[in-house]
Parts: C-alpha cells; structure tokens; sequence
RNA sequence: GCCGAAGUGGCGGAAUUGGUAGACGCGACAGUCUCAAACACUGUUGGGGGGCAACUCCCGUGCCGGUUCGAGUCCGGCCUUCGGCACCA
C-alpha cells in the first residue's frame, strides 16, 4: 500500500462534510471507465468463479435483492484484495410466466415489458455498487442465449435424455387452453377453477417433454464431493426420496389386456421384461415385503391402465364414476383430504402370490399413479391409509407383526413398528428386517418378484404451453416422426409478431408462420413444436455462459470450462432448494456425460441467505410493506445500505428491515470519515503505539476470519469496536506516526469490501494510490495480536468471584497464588478446604471448596 | 402426520473442542450544544435485594430433569415458533 504521496498530506482543519450520495456516483461512474471489475480470461493468478443467483426480470430491483446481492459482493471484493482472479458475473432470468400475465394485464407485449424492467434494473444494480463484470451480462430471452438452450435440448435428446409422453396438464375447457399451476385457483373442496374465467378446470393429457433427470437419482444423492448446507441436502435427499423394498407379482384370475399405453411410472413389471400388453399379474411395490401375508386386497390408482380391463360390467357404472371424479382433482395438485380414504371395487380378484388366496381389486384415488407401480397391495394392520380404506369397506384386517406384547385382539389403529413376523407361514418368528430381506428372494426364487427400489423422484416436464420461453427445437412430420432442428438452423426464433389476444392459449399454437415448416429430412409440410421450455431450463446452465458469453460456435468453450469450473463460492435464496439447485445438478451431470464440461457438479460450495421482512412480514405490494432501497440509496448512500442488511444477524437466518437501524450505520460511516481525516498530531510514547498496534492487529484478524466464513455481522461489530478504540486513544491526547496510520489504512482496508465507494474515498484522500480495490489485503501479525495481559477469572465453587489483571502464561501455582491474594476470594474461601483446583491458563481458576 | 432449523435484555443479535452471559448496534433515559427542536457528542441501560458510599449479594439464556468443579453450549423428556414435504405404498 503505497502513498502516491508522502504521509501527512491530509489538509489542517475540520475535514469536510461525508457526502455519500455525491462520492458514490463518482467513484461508480470511474469504477466503470476504468474497467476495474473486468475479469481478464488470461490472468495468471489462481481463478475464484463466485457467483450470485441472476434475478427475475420482475420490474425492480427490491431490497431482497440488495440483501442477497450486497454480501456477495463484499465476498467477491474480498476474493480479490487476496489475490485471486475473481468472476462476478451478473444477468437476467428473463423468460416465464410474468411477463405474459404483463402482456395481458396491460396490453404490453412480454419482449417489452421484459427488456424494459432489464434496463431499469440495470441502472438499479450499479448504484449498488457491486463489483459485477457488466461485459459477460447474460439475458435468457436473447437469441443468442436461448439458441444455446435449444442446443442443449438437442444434446439433451441425442443422449437419450429427453422424451415425450402422455402427461397430465389442467385444462380449461371454456379458454380451450392449457393452465400453468399457478394459474389454478383451489375451492374449499378442492376444485380447481381457471383463474380468468372461473369454469372448473380439468385434467387432460397431452403429449409432453421429458428430461430423464431420474436416470441420475442416484448420483444426484451423493453429496460428498461439495459443501452445501445440510439444510439444503435433506430437501434434496427427500425430493428425491430413494425407497428399497420390493415389487411383487400378484397373478389374475384370467389375463387381461391393457385399456392404453398410459402406463404407470415404473412400466417394467419385473426383471426388465418389456411391457407386455397382455397382463398376467397385477405388479406393486412396496417397502414392507414382510408384511405380505398381511395383505387383504389390492388398490390401483384410477388412472392405471389396467381398471378398464378388470371391471366387471355390474361394476362399471360405479368405476366410471369415480374415475371421471378423480381426474377433477388429480396429483398435479390434489388437495389432502385428511384420512378420508375413498374407493370402489372393480369386481375382479388377484391372487396372494404365497397363499393363492382370493383377493378383492379396488380402485382409490390414494394411490398413485406416478409412484411406485401405481398398484399398492392393501395391508390393513400396518399400514394406516389401508387401515382406513379397510375399517371403511370392512375388510379383514389381519395382524402379520405382532406387537411386543400382543395378546391377539384385533388392533385399534395400524400397527406400524417392529415386532414378528406372524401367521407368515415359513417366515414366522423373523424380526421385520429378516422379513424385510428374506421375502423379496422368495419372491424371486419363485419369479414372482424380487427386491426393488422406486424415487419419489419424477422426470423433469419441461413443456410449457406458453409463449414466453425458448421454443423446443423439433419438428414434426408425418413422414419422419418427431425431427429434430438441425443445430446449424438455430436459433429457432421465437415469433414477435404474435398475436398476443388475451385467451389465455399460447400464441405460438395459432401463429401459422411459425407452426408451417418444411421437414428437415423430407423437406415435406410439416409443424414445429410450439411448446415453449420451461425456464429452469434456462437458469441450469447459465454458470456456464458466463465463462464464455460472446461464443458463437459452441455454448462454452472447452478451455473457460477447464480454468473456470465449477463455480467455487454460490449464493442465493433458499426457496430454489429443489428446483434450480437440483436441475443445475442434473444438467451438469448430463453435460458431463456428454463430453462438454469436465464436472460433475456445477456449486462446489452453496450459501443460502434468508429472507428479509418488514415488520415480521414478507413484503408485498398488497400489504403496502415493501421498502424501497432507491430511495434510501438517494437519502444516505448505498454503503450505508449496504452496511445495514450486512448487520442485521447472521446472514443465513435473514432479518427484518427497521428505518431506524439504518442511522447507526451513517453515523458510524461519519465517525470513521472523521476519525480517518481528522488532522492529527504525534503519538506521544511508545506503549501507546503498542497499544494501537494490537488492537489494530486484532481487528484484522478477526475480520479476515469473519468476511472469509460470511459472518458479516460480527465483522462489521469488529470494525465499529476498533473505531471506539480509536476514537478513545485520538481523545486521550495527540496520535500519529506510523502506528497511527497504520491503523487508519487497515481499518479502510478492511472497510472496503463491505462499503466500497466510501473506502475508495477515503483511501484517495489519504493520499494512498487508486484503487483501494486493487490493493492487497492487509495481514495481522500473530505476533502483535497475541494479548500480554490477560483478564483470569477466579470462580469458588463454580461461581465468579473475582476477575485480576495479569501477565499472560502463568502456571497454575502463580494463578492460584495471585487469585488467593484476593480479598474477595478470601471471604468466599472462609472457613472451607480447598479440595481441587481447575485451572484454564490465561482464563479461569476454579477453587472447588467445602 | 413426517423431515429440518431455531428459542438469550424493550428490539436485532454476540458468546458453543463446556470456562467472564448480553460484544456490536437500535431504542429508551439523563446530560452537553441550541432561544427551541433536529442533528451531533457524552453517560446510563437484564431483573431484584442491601448499603451514605467505594461497593455487595441473589436470580437470570423457552419449560422439567440429568451429567459436570463449571452448562446458553452436552444428554433425556416436553412446549413454542419458523421452514420444507405432504395420501410416496
């Protein structure tokens, strides 16, 4: 830290008045000609890739954002003063719904609307001050973004990644449209209505994209080679929701034909035989195997392919029924009814795959037919939605694992813990683990089924009947079949000229001069794709553009993906637990595999921030709480802002806005603009300079360790204790020289990350050379921290009794001497033997006595 | 219901390989400055008792119990709040 200009230049007099607003837009605007916050890609030192979520084009930038962007910011500037190369990139996740529901409600169209809100969000993002790279901005909803997210799509589906099939979409039959979930409004019996024409939405199946993110389920559960919160781990981990049990085969009286190819989650019956369409069995899975003899009947889900086949014709009119009612309100959003367990039987029977007994088929809108293998077998005594549905249709209810100190009478309640196996025939006496492993291999032995594991996990629908997002680039011709655009025709442009009527139906399915299309094998009529992507699809991969913005011939190149990944410090809001954080995984897993980037996991080390609150509420317009930073920035400066969220409390737990906080932070700013320019004069002696030394040194510990572990809070606390320090040695009598100054341009050091324009002011006046924010981070010397006195606390029995001044490093006779020397720890001793004492050096004595 | 996190002054919070509870800040009160107010600055500020006083004693980290010389921190059992999932077989 070189002085452009020798020391004691600072002028005679008061300093002039702080004026943040003034000093901000300065430093900004040279930051910005001077390109200090350029990350060159030939820089030789050590990379540092940090990065923050890129927020939703939604109109302005809030105080969420400052909360979640300020922190980042001052950890990347940190970054930097150590001396790594650091990425800071920033853009926009412009894509998606809002933007439509603008175009509708204001009669905007979405592309307007959207790089409208960029602009002024932009604008809202400098006066932050963040040290972003503004040269590798990224926009989803440019060509030259989406044109690489349509090249991944086909990466996507070379590899045997993507898919189409029939999938469940609500439906409004009045608007002839498809409806996003948020777009359904739930009734109090759980009826969905189209939130623009009210009519009761229903349930249809359309032939949708896939992603096989569930071929990765297992991978995406090792977590072992990053550091993520383990908050955020759980969730994954029960998203995924591994189960290890068992499928079992149960055989039908007579075999069937399936209605559809509308087949369960888990189409394979059993040891990878092709779906048959002829069923001999009805397959389940289940993670109790032990308690198969305890089954008493068997439930599909309404949807399953099977229920048309096994209903009797007595049966149908009371199948139908209820098959028409569940597809009213189905998974996409069914709404717990609480216990209540419906269902009808269908009048045909399967067999019990050991017993051969008889047992009834049902159809129940409890079971699903996403999970498992759509078919659950009914075991009533342990298992307590079969319990219900049992007790309500009343069906045997056998105990199979019989309690510990069961006495045979019939149960109140499902029995769900360990105990017995019983009335098991060869597998009585087996604890419920030994069952757990020993009736799957009898099952298999007998080819009647085997041990199975099933994902809660689904594949990634990515269609999205919707204008506003990356059109999927295939074609479809009668001839060929689904064809995909060639990668040298994208991007495939999304159309401006759309009608954008306010139906509510995407206007690409109406535009004929997008839909018309040659195909690309036959060069017959054909139509494109008018299904949009959804935009997780854009936010998966978008760490990676920024390695490399401006490729035209590849997403990213091969050597930004080599020096770059993975991103080593990641931030951003928790609500994306399962959503983005698991789609960035998947994707990069699949560009992996596919030979394109070199990683396997795109954040090697994730922070979540909380939630900021106005009054112990979430902000919003309708309850008339939203703090608007813009106005604080124009009252006090952004480093003051800035300051303030990075106070509040730890910064993963969030906190909440109050006006009157604020001010400790201005008045602190000036205290250290005071104290930093104020005209000084000589340090009289040496103890003094000592003194100020430690406790300069101290201070840089403990910030360094502080920024460096994102507690923010106590580093800022770290700062204003020194400034109090200081301000009581400048009060004392005359400071300067060396020790002074050195303390003076630590303490801007340190200041600069966390409030950047104002250090960067103070570092100039000075006389320090340009930037503050070049400079290397300033080191402590162990040497100098280490205290030479030390405050030892002397406890009799456990309680304090007396706190004495002393000498670093004494033994524990020296202690015991000095603290027995204490009147006061005399008067407590009184008239007791000391029988042990426990001494922690330079800390505490402990005189155990009675 | 299941999973996860957290309960500390008037408020945000600090202190966890067990060792001074309340750092730092806000607010409040008192004082300085001012005709006055605001700003700024200085001091006090967990609760209770005793003393003219320098002081001194007791209680105190959601509740009950335990381990320990010593517990905000560890163990057992509860209560409350927040977050996630929610008929997952």
């Amino acid at each position: 830290m070189a002085r452009a200009t020798s020391a004691g230049q600072i002028p005679a007099g008061a300093p002039p008045p702080y004026d943040p607003v003034a000093i901000e837009a300065t430093w900004q605007a040279r930051w910005e000609a001077d390109g200090l916050y350029r990350t060159p890609d030939d820089d030789v030192r050590p990379r540092f890739y940090s990065l923050t979520m890129y927020p939703y084009t939604s109109g302005d930038i809030h105080i969420g954002h400052w909360y979640a962007i300020a922190p980042s910011d001052a950890a990347a500037r940190y970054q930097r003063m150590l001396g790594n190369n650091v990425l800071f990139p920033i853009g926009f996740d412009a894509f998606g719904l809002p933007a439509e529901n603008a175009a509708i409600r204001q009669g905007i169209h979405p592309h307007k609307w959207t790089y409208a809100n960029i602009e002024r969000m932009r604008r809202q993002l400098r006066r932050m001050g963040a040290s972003f790279d503004w040269s590798r901005e990224v926009i989803t909803s440019d060509p030259e973004y989406y044109r690489w997210t349509q090249w991944w799509f086909l990466q996507l589906l070379k590899h045997d990644l993507a898919y189409r099939k029939l999938a469940p979409a609500n439906w409004c039959p009045s608007c002839q449209t498809v409806l996003a979930n948020e777009q359904v409004l739930r009734d109090a019996e759980g009826l969905g209505h189209c939130e623009r024409c009210e009519s009761v939405v229903e349930v249809r199946d359309l032939e949708q994209w896939f992603f096989r993110i569930t071929n990765y389920a297992d991978e995406l559960l090792d977590f072992s080679s990053i550091d993520w919160p383990t908050r955020i781990q759980t969730m994954q981990t029960n998203w995924i929701g591994r189960s290890q049990g068992a499928e079992i085969r149960f055989p039908l009286e007579t075999p069937i034909r399936a209605a559809s190819d509308h087949a369960p989650a888990h189409p394979e019956p059993v040891e990878g035989r092709a779906r048959a369409e002829t069923w001999d069995a009805i397959t389940v899975f289940t993670t109790r195997p032990d308690t198969l003899f305890g089954a008493t009947f068997m439930v599909l889900a309404p949807e399953h392919p099977l229920v048309p086949s096994l209903t009797t014709d007595q049966q149908r009119p009371a199948v139908e029924a209820y098959v028409r009612s569940a597809r009213l309100a189905t998974e996409i959003d069914r709404q717990s009814t609480e216990g209540e367990k419906s269902g009808v039987f269908t009048g045909s029977y399967a067999r019990h795959p050991f017993t051969g007994e008889r047992l009834p088929i049902w159809i129940a809108d409890y079971v699903l037919l996403s999970y498992g293998a759509g078919a659950v077998m009914g075991v009533p005594a342990h298992d307590s939605r079969d319990f219900a549905f049992a007790r309500r249709y009343g069906l045997d209810i056998p105990v199979v694992i019989a309690p510990p100190d069961w006495d045979g009478a019939p149960l109140a309640d499902a029995y769900l813990d360990d105990g017995v196996m019983v009335n098991s025939r060869e597998f009585d006496g087996l604890s419920v683990e030994e069952g757990k492993r020993r009736v799957p291999e009898a099952l298999a032995e007998r080819g009647l089924g085997g041990p199975a594991v099933t994902y809660r996990l689904r594949d990634w629908l990515v269609s999205r009947q919707r204008y506003w997002g990356a059109p999927i680039p295939v074609i479809y011709c009668d001839a060929c079949g689904v064809v995909p655009v060639p990668e040298e025709q994208l991007p495939v442009l999304l159309p401006e000229d759309a009608e954008f009527l306010p139906t509510g139906e995407s206007p690409l399915a109406r535009h004929s001069g997008f839909r018309a299309v040659p195909c690309p094998h036959c060069d017959k009529p054909a139509r494109r794709e008018t299904d949009t992507m959804d935009t997780f699809m854009c936010s998966s991969w978008y760490m990676f553009r920024y390695l490399d913005p401006h490729n035209e011939e590849a997403p990213l190149g091969r050597e930004p993906a080599r020096k770059w990944l993975p991103v080593q410090q990641y931030t951003g809001g928790a609500e994306h637990a399962v959503m983005h954080l698991l789609y960035a995984r998947f994707f990069t897993k699949a560009a992996r595999d596919m030979g394109v980037i070199p990683v396997g996991e795109p954040f090697a080390r994730l922070f979540n921030q909380g939630v900021i609150t106005k009054d112990g509420h979430k902000m919003s317009k309708s309850r008339g709480n939203v703090v608007n930073p813009d106005d604080w920035v124009g009252k006090l400066g952004a480093d003051a802002v800035r300051l303030y969220l990075m106070f509040l409390g730890p910064w993963d737990q969030g906190g909440d806005w109050d006006d009157s906080g604020i001010q400790g932070h201005v008045r602190w700013l000036n205290r250290v603009w005071k104290l930093a320019l104020s005209p000084a004069g000589r340090l009289i002696n040496e103890p003094n300079a000592q003194r100020v030394r430690r406790l300069t040194h101290q201070m840089i510990q403990k910030v360094s360790e502080d920024i460096a572990a994102f507690r923010f809070n106590t580093m800022l606390a770290a700062m204003m204790e020194f400034t109090n320090a200081l301000s009581r040695e400048r009060d004392a009598g005359p400071v300067d020289g060396p020790a002074w100054d050195e303390a003076i341009g630590a303490l801007v050091l340190c200041l600069a990350p966390s409030a950047p324009h104002i250090a960067e002011e103070l570092w100039q006046r000075l006389g320090y050379e340009y930037s503050v924010h070049t400079q290397d981070w300033p080191q402590w010397d162990p040497e100098l921290v280490r205290a030479e006195s030390v405050t030892l606390v002397v406890q009799v029995n456990g309680k304090v009794r007396e706190r004495l001044q002393l000498g670093a490093g004494l033994s524990q006779d020296e202690a015991r001497t000095a603290a027995q020397a204490s009147g006061r720890v005399q008067t407590h001793l009184a008239g007791k033997t000391v029988r042990n004492v426990i001494y922690v050096p330079d800390k505490l004595i402990n005189f155990v006595a009675g």
